[in-house]
RNA sequence: GGGCGGAUAGCUCAGCGGCAGAGCGUCGCCCUUACAAGGCGAGGGUCACAGGUUCAAUCCCUGUUCCGCCCA
């Protein structure tokens, strides 16, 4: 079955695509079992309207139900995904008609209800299928063999059963009730089918006289056209205003119909408007229950197309808003407008036509919904159906017990015809109601009035009328709304009402997934008619998913213009076939994207609670990822020869740790993927997926894998083929559900023996616990830590990967050693290295870039190729990273309460990490200044604007004697304390001149003094300390001199000459590629006789190096504009306190100033030194900033505060960078082993 | 009027008490024989605002402001 063809360079889905679901189709894999040992688990898919074609939200129900459907099937369940159409009986119609209109110029009045309906089954039999093959694009796993439509004739069957039933059982009733209707749609509608608007409008004061008296009365209303079928006005029965009037009558203005004065508590809100309220039963709700509670006559004034009928004298004919008009102008008129005012009212409009809803007195069916709504309530508040995401349980349960009775019945002509018959010998007939219009679609002149007539609702037609023993009878015209046959779909589609396997099997439904939009609509409904007519939920689940809208946020219309077609993202679209939004996006036309990327978008998107605005960018992202399954696989395959994956046990190989480290992670994703597909979190399993692949598979493993693939030893090379198929097997297998058509594909090609003949009917994978190997995890971190390490270094200095460098490795760690020794086949191409010496820590190669990390510290020898100033910079950067976070943790552990509240794991976590931080910015800071450029020529010159970073101040401020520590006698190979202070001070180094004593110092300094300073010397650099402000080194100088000095040796020859040379050479680095290496090279190996560095106490050698950071650090910005140090100032904070003490000759702005102040939190000074709490620090910080803007008011001011403001959060943030800096690979180990990852970083 | 969401990097989004993450985009270096739809590296955040709870808040609570939705 292996079809061993070379996969093509780049891949193509849409060949692929057409193929596989043709392949699939053929095979009848879609077929679910009528009766099966397997557990069932079916879905029905939410039937899309027959209207046209569907949009992106249809995709991502599709792709969301395939997933769980292909995903369970994989799993050994019986799975069932039922397809089907929904009529849907208005919105089809309303298509048909204006389609009928524009190609032919007739309504379908002209055709007459048969033939229009002949018409409107083509369309459906056209746009259905379309529907269908849509799917099929997708990759949608649908059952075709049980492909159903809501009007097709066991569809209709179940209708009229279901109608039957609850009409029999009271539940089902025919009234002449107020209902919702559309005047252009010219039906009634359901109370969810009226759309809500606030609209601006106005209300008028209308006076109504009193009969027999002098006085009026004045209503207020938003519609005064309707005063016309006024009945009534109406007070409060307790308003005193109006008490006396309770019972006597009003004459209707205009029409001159007298109208009692009533008293009613409920409809009038005395403090509302006048307390008067017109009451028009016929076309107003609120005045509707009103007329009932006071059996007031219902007078309708508005025809079915919202004219003012003929009762309206003069108004009659005019359309409702016309007549408004004229209502207002005859009012004024005759003086009886009091006032017009702007008011604010909430208008219903149709769904469909967006036409305002009229109140209609009509003859209507009903259904009882109480007795219907209880069980259901009652059925999610036990659990029995289960709302995910759960916040929709509440949104049901408000509504289901607010609901009110459901009008069913449609004045239309598509849809289920309601199967109420009346007898057309006995039935009243209408008389001759001329005002009617001829085209009035149920109602024909003569005929039998339904509104009054007796229905007979039976399953069939009557034989005989029971009155009068008529033949003949008329069926009721009216059609039921299309939610009425929706209600049904998760029984009426497994074949109730007849006793089918198939109902037996798979009732209840496991998911219905559908949009949160018709939760009400349909969710609901069938809620309610599965319990009552199946006895038991519909389904046990509930996946309600968000909208789609566009990059925007704006919801997908047409006349918006910002519909994406689902076909289009998958075939590709030429660019005037696009919506104007995505024509802007895609001028050359959209590219074809795949079903599977967009599936997989779609899947990556969703999220909970939250709408999904569907991103092109990411689309075309996930595209890429297609592409890099693709390529990845293609290389596995090239690389297979005539291996063949028996599928054997692999733990019997002799895995290399790369192996074992990817099956490892393999398993961990599978686990994490199964997991989070139980809990409907696909954007999560996608993630999850897409990160072992990428950034695990295609990052590590496989440019691991090369090593031995390229390699001469057959079995290791087989080993490895083994590990890439059964790893790709896997992985495929596992996103099959998210990608089915590349995933089947690629699967083929896979040389290996399958157990079936499609991965669609594979087996879910599930994780192999003897291949979890949290020990190959952890030998890979120092691995992985080394190599980005190495090309971090590489990177900063732009080295192209074609230039090998050589690397030291040096860890205390025996093991770690013998690790890295091992794995160099790893380390070697990974890091672009021509050699790679791994040993004890022992004398550092001069003039060599370093990483650093816990464990390990890795030299490559600069031999020219590195910019030196690059890696001074990286490493300043890290040195930062490092004091700050050191800040933030000590700070943390400097609060007493932090210590004795916290639980004590979190509080030695911290500790280590200060102990880490602290060896490693050391380490860092000996590395920096190993590569310390040439000193500049001295210069005295004092500037105002540098100041120099005491950054030490900051990380340790329960130790600041630790970090200022001048360099000692036992600080070997290449501390040098006058280059150390020339660093510090720079160019513009900013020691006061007046000073001899000091002056002379430095210059002794300066001259790279290699002798041991004499108490003098340390007294004044003492001095010089002091007066840049550094107490703590002026006293540390102080005491030095005290003890008399250095008595330094003659410094070590090695490190001298052959720090030199390199010295030199660094300034023109790139240029000189080729010369250095070999010279380069030889002090670094013989490690042994080294010049005893090693022994160096590790706090001396921290403080050397710490200066020259401080200074480096302090170099840049003091060039810069005075805003630029300001900023850098206040981030560092405690340069201000030197520049300050020196009468602060401005050098920083006041803002910097004060934005200094601001972070006390740092205990700058060990003799102020106590430490300010946490919490009065953070405040500090965060108010200071504010006012420090506000009143520097410069871009300066600005920037310099919100230096500051960051410092409580902004302290940790570059360190956090520094962790999140790694690729995707190293970020997905760090989830594994969070902090052996994040360790090995540093 | 009532209710429910949301606000985190330039964009689209995860995370939800203990070191802020992804994809895309940006910048630098590279055509390195799986993939330029690519590789390596870097930069990028007052986690809307204001209070509170806590040793500790992006996360919990209260309020405010915007945005979206539902119901009346």
């Amino acid at each position: 079955m292996s079809d061993t063809t070379e996969l093509s360079k780049a891949y193509e889905p849409t060949e692929v695509e057409a193929r596989r679901y043709a392949f699939w189709l053929e095979k009848g894999y879609f077929r679910a079992e009528a009766t099966s040992d397997k557990p069932a688990f079916s879905i029905v898919l939410p039937p899309p309207n027959v209207t046209g074609s569907l949009h992106i939200g249809h995709a991502l129900t599709a792709t969301i139900q395939d997933i769980l459907t292909r995903w369970k099937r994989m799993s050994g369940f019986n799975a069932l995904w039922l397809p089907g159409t929904d009529h849907a009986g208005i919105a089809t119609q309303m298509v048909v008609e204006k389609e009928l209109k524009k190609s032919e110029g007739k309504s379908r009045h002209d055709l007459g209800r048969d033939t229009f309906l002949q018409r409107v089954w083509e369309w459906k039999g056209k746009y259905g299928a379309r529907i269908g093959e849509q799917h099929r694009y997708l990759g949608a796993s649908l059952d075709w063999s049980r492909e159903r439509f809501t009007m097709d004739e066991q569809s209709s069957a179940a209708v009229r059963e279901v109608f039957v039933r609850l009409y029999e059982e009271g539940l089902m009733y025919r009234a002449q009730k107020l209902i919702n209707w559309c005047p252009s749609c010219r039906t009634a509608l359901s109370d969810l089918e009226v759309e809500h608007e606030e609209k601006n409008g106005s209300i008028w004061h209308i006076r109504y006289p009193v009969k027999d008296s002098d006085r009026t009365l004045t209503v207020a209303t938003t519609r005064p056209e309707t005063m016309l079928g006024d009945t009534a006005v109406a007070v409060h029965p307790e308003d005193e205003r109006y008490k006396d009037l309770i019972g006597k009558h009003v004459v209707l203005p205009l029409s001159g119909r007298e109208i009692p004065i009533i008293a009613d508590g409920e409809l009038v809100d005395p403090k509302f408007g006048t307390g008067v309220v017109k009451v028009t039963p016929a076309h107003d709700f609120n005045d509707y229950q009103t007329g009932l509670r006071h059996k007031l006559p219902m007078m309708s004034i508005l025809d079915e197309a919202a004219r003012m009928t003929k009762d309206t004298g003069k108004y009659a004919g005019m359309d409702r808003f016309e007549a408004r008009k004229a209502v207002l102008a005859d009012l004024q008129e005759q003086g009886l407008l009091e006032k017009e005012e702007p008011h604010k009212l909430s208008v219903g409009t149709c769904q469909r036509s967006a036409t305002v809803v009229e109140p209609r007195l009509s003859p209507q069916w009903f259904i009882k919904i109480e007795p219907l709504a209880r069980p259901a309530i009652e059925a999610v508040e036990q659990g029995r159906t289960k709302f995910v995401p759960e916040a929709w349980t509440n949104t049901f349960f408000h509504w289901m017990r607010n609901i009110h009775d459901w009008c069913v019945s449609r004045q239309l002509w598509w849809g289920h015809q309601i199967p109420a018959y009346y007898c057309t010998s006995c039935s009243p007939r209408l008389g001759d109601d001329t005002d009617l219009p001829l085209d009035a679609p149920t109602v024909k002149v003569g005929g039998v009035d339904f509104s009054r007539a007796e229905p007979i609702v039976a399953r069939q037609a009557p034989e005989s009328c029971p009155k009068c023993g008529g033949a003949s009878f008329i069926q009721d015209p009216d059609v039921l709304d299309t939610w009425f046959s929706s209600a049904l779909w998760p029984f009426s589609t497994l074949g109730w009402p007849n006793a089918t396997p198939e109902l037996k099997t798979f009732y209840p439904t496991s998911v219905m997934e559908t949009g949160h939009d018709i939760i009400f609509f349909w969710v609901a409904r069938m809620m309610m008619m599965g319990l009552h007519f199946m006895g038991d939920v519909p389904f046990r689940t509930v996946y309600l998913h968000a909208m789609v809208r566009d990059e925007k946020g704006e919801k997908m219309s047409k006349t918006k213009g910002n519909v994406i077609d689902p076909l289009d993202v998958i075939l590709g679209a030429k660019s005037e076939a696009l919506a104007p939004a995505l024509k802007n996006k895609f001028p050359q036309g959209m590219p074809a994207f795949g079903a599977d990327a967009l599936r997989f978008t779609l899947a990556s998107l969703t999220q909970q609670g939250r709408d999904i605005k569907l991103s092109m960018d990411r689309l075309a992202g996930y595209k890429a990822f297609c592409n890099k399954l693709w390529n990845a696989s293609r290389f596995a395959l090239m690389n297979m020869g005539e291996f063949q994956y028996d599928g054997g046990p692999l733990k019997e190989r002799s895995l290399t740790l790369a192996d074992r480290w990817i099956l490892s992670r393999l398993q961990r994703a599978t686990t994490e993927a199964r997991a989070s597909l139980e809990t409907y979190g696909f954007a999560e399993a996608a993630s999850t997926l897409y990160q072992f692949l990428w950034a695990e598979f295609c990052d590590w493993y496989i440019e691991l894998a090369k090593g031995s693939l390229y390699g001469e030893d057959a079995a290791a090379k087989d080993t490895t083929r083994a590990v890439l198929i059964y790893s790709l097997d896997r992985v495929l297998r596992l996103m099959h559900p998210f990608m089915p058509f590349i995933t089947e594909e690629i699967w083929q090609k896979l040389p290996m023996s399958r157990p079936t003949d499609s991965i669609m009917i594979a087996a879910y994978p599930e994780s192999d616990a003897a291949l979890v190997d949290e020990a190959a995890e952890a030998e890979m971190a120092p691995v992985i830590a080394a190599i980005e390490g190495l090309r971090t270094i590489r990177g900063e200095s732009n080295l192209p990967p074609a230039t090998k460098v050589k690397a030291v490795v040096q860890s205390p760690d025996a093991r770690t050693r013998d690790l890295l020794e091992r794995w160099r086949g790893y380390l070697m191409p990974l890091a672009g290295l021509s050699e790679v010496h791994v040993g004890p820590p022992g004398p550092k190669p001069p003039q060599a870039a370093a990483f650093v990390a816990t464990n390990l510290e890795i030299f490559v020898p600069l031999a020219g190729l590195i910019d030196l100033d690059a890696e001074r910079d990286r490493l300043r950067k890290e040195i930062a990273r490092a004091e700050q976070e050191a800040t933030s943790v000590l700070r943390k552990l400097e609060n007493p309460n932090f210590v004795a509240k916290a639980p004590p794991d979190v509080v030695e976590k911290d500790r280590a990490r200060v102990v880490e931080l602290k060896e490693r910015k050391a380490k860092l800071e000996d590395h920096l200044q190993r590569i310390a450029p040439e000193p500049p020529m001295p210069e005295n010159t004092p500037s105002e604007s540098s100041t120099p970073a005491v950054v030490e101040d900051l990380a340790s401020p329960s130790e600041p004697a630790q970090v200022k520590v001048a360099p000692t006698k036992e600080e070997k190979g290449g501390v040098d304390l006058g280059q150390e202070l020339k660093g510090e001070l720079g160019d513009e180094g900013r020691v006061p001149e007046a000073d001899p004593q000091v002056q002379a110092a430095l210059a002794k300094l300066r001259e790279g003094t290699k002798e041991g300073l004499s108490p003098t010397d340390h007294h004044d650099l003492g001095v010089a300390y002091m007066s840049m402000g550094l107490v703590d080194d002026a006293m540390r100088e102080f005491d030095k001199a005290k003890e008399g000095g250095d008595g330094r040796e003659a410094p070590a020859k090695a490190t001298e000459s052959a720090e030199r040379p390199a010295k030199v050479k660094a300034k023109k680095p790139a240029t000189k590629k080729a010369e250095a290496p070999v010279s380069e090279a030889a002090p670094v190996a013989p490690a042994s006789e080294d010049e005893a560095p090693a022994a160096k106490p590790a706090p001396s050698k921290k403080a050397a190096p710490a200066k020259s950071a401080k200074a480096e650090a302090t170099a840049a910005p003091a060039k810069a504009a005075p805003a630029k140090a300001a900023k850098k100032a206040s981030a560092k904070a405690a340069p201000v306190k030197a520049a300050a003490k020196k009468g602060g000759k401005a050098a920083p702005v006041k803002a910097a100033k004060k934005a200094g102040k601001a972070a006390p939190a740092k205990p700058s000074t060990k003799k102020g030194g106590k430490a300010a709490p946490a919490k009065a620090a953070k405040k500090a910080a965060k108010a200071a900033p504010a006012k420090a803007a506000k009143k520097g008011g410069k871009a300066g001011a600005k920037s310099a505060a919100k230096k500051v403001a960051a410092k409580k959060g902004g302290a940790k943030a570059p360190a956090a960078k520094k962790a999140s800096a790694g690729k995707a690979a190293a970020k997905k180990v760090t989830r594994a082993k969070p902090s052996a990852r994040a360790k090995a970083r540093r």
